[in-house]
DNA sequence: TATTGTTATACTCTATAACTATA
DNA sequence: TATAGTTATAGAGTATAACAATA
């Protein structure tokens, strides 16, 4: 239960607000043969992650790995996983949609989305259901039992909305919303050529 | 070159500023039996994310997903991902350090870390130095050529922030990354008891 | 011919156990 | 006994091709 992605930072005290040092940068490298470390050159103390810690995507990727952390420890008691527990909110909210347009709408892929429906399903929380006017399709709906644990889910969820928004002070969560979407929509890499060509 | 998570939403418009609407929710479900679509209660057009929009999580996901796709795309002619930059980047700023402590401070497991090192070595991008003082042990350094990539790495990785910064307005860059690492340190889930527990 | 759900499959990332060689 | 690097392996998550049933 841990997942990393670019690069994770566990233990360091990570240096936020300390200055980083960019000082000693060795223009060239030691002689790629053998090395005493025992010296002081490197082997010093905390390794420097330097420009990383102002890198956005990096920061990005370690908060989003946080807050996961935090929902899935939040969410063992309900058994239910971040990917789960939004397929249950759109079901529960686009009720007797088609199978594939919820998996679209989430960016799960079609083979993928099978096995989490099996899954919900199994569990009894959710059911597909043929559909009369076109039968290759299954409407899918959440049954009492998942209404009841989306309920329940959806509260633990503002807990951790109230912790991270307590977290980021005054209206701090709503303007992190906000700045992520702009980093969502428009794309990025569309229609952005770089400065200079 | 497509990583999902959460759920991911490629082509729905994104209702980011459109209105929640959360009028038209269905307290009962139909009758998990069979569902005719075709009148108008659920087949409709688009489907709702409804509150998703709104949690730090998934858009945070999201979020970090855009920038990772863009960053795999520039860094594309570099032949370098993310996870590899950060390494290359450490490496640079910590030469000659062990490669238990390169991979410890970026959170990669040592298992996990002796193919990418070897990948960084098979290119001739870092070098692995026997350590005369501990001689189980391996120096981590880059090579000329290592260094020369990261320069041209850390010239596209300016670019992108520089796409970001500008995006976000001014300041805002810098305010991001100042409240995701408030979401990263200390840590979400310890010390912090939920709000009546 | 196109679409829906499905199966099979592969590739990446991450995690753990256990080995080896040193200390 | 403990540590550094390694091997082997297992599990997620995600991607594509292809099939059967239906349109």
């Amino acid at each position: 239960m841990d997942e990393r992605g670019v690069a994770e930072d566990r233990s360091a005290p990570s240096p936020a607000n300390a200055t980083p040092r960019r000082g000693r940068r060795p223009a060239r490298a030691p002689q790629p043969d053998e090395i005493d470390e025992g010296g002081e050159g490197a082997g010093a103390g905390e390794i420097d992650l330097a420009e990383l810690t102002g890198v956005v995507g990096y920061v990005l990727r370690r908060a989003q790995l946080a807050i996961f952390e935090d929902f899935i420890a939040r969410f063992a008691a309900l058994d239910l996983k971040p990917a789960q527990y939004s397929v249950l909110l759109v079901i529960g909210r686009n009720p007797g949609r088609k199978q594939s347009e919820i998996a679209a709408s989430l960016g799960i892929q079609r083979p993928n989305f099978v096995a989490m429906l099996d899954e919900l399903e199994r569990r009894g929380l959710a059911e597909r259901v043929r559909s009369v006017t076109d039968r290759r399709s299954h409407a899918i709906v959440l049954t009492d039992d998942g209404r009841a644990l989306l309920a329940r889910a959806a509260a633990v969820q503002a807990e951790q909305e109230a912790i991270i928004a307590e977290r980021l002070g005054p209206g701090g969560r709503e303007a992190l919303v906000e700045q992520l979407r702009r980093l969502v929509t428009p794309p990025l890499s569309a229609g952005n050529p770089p400065p200079e060509g």
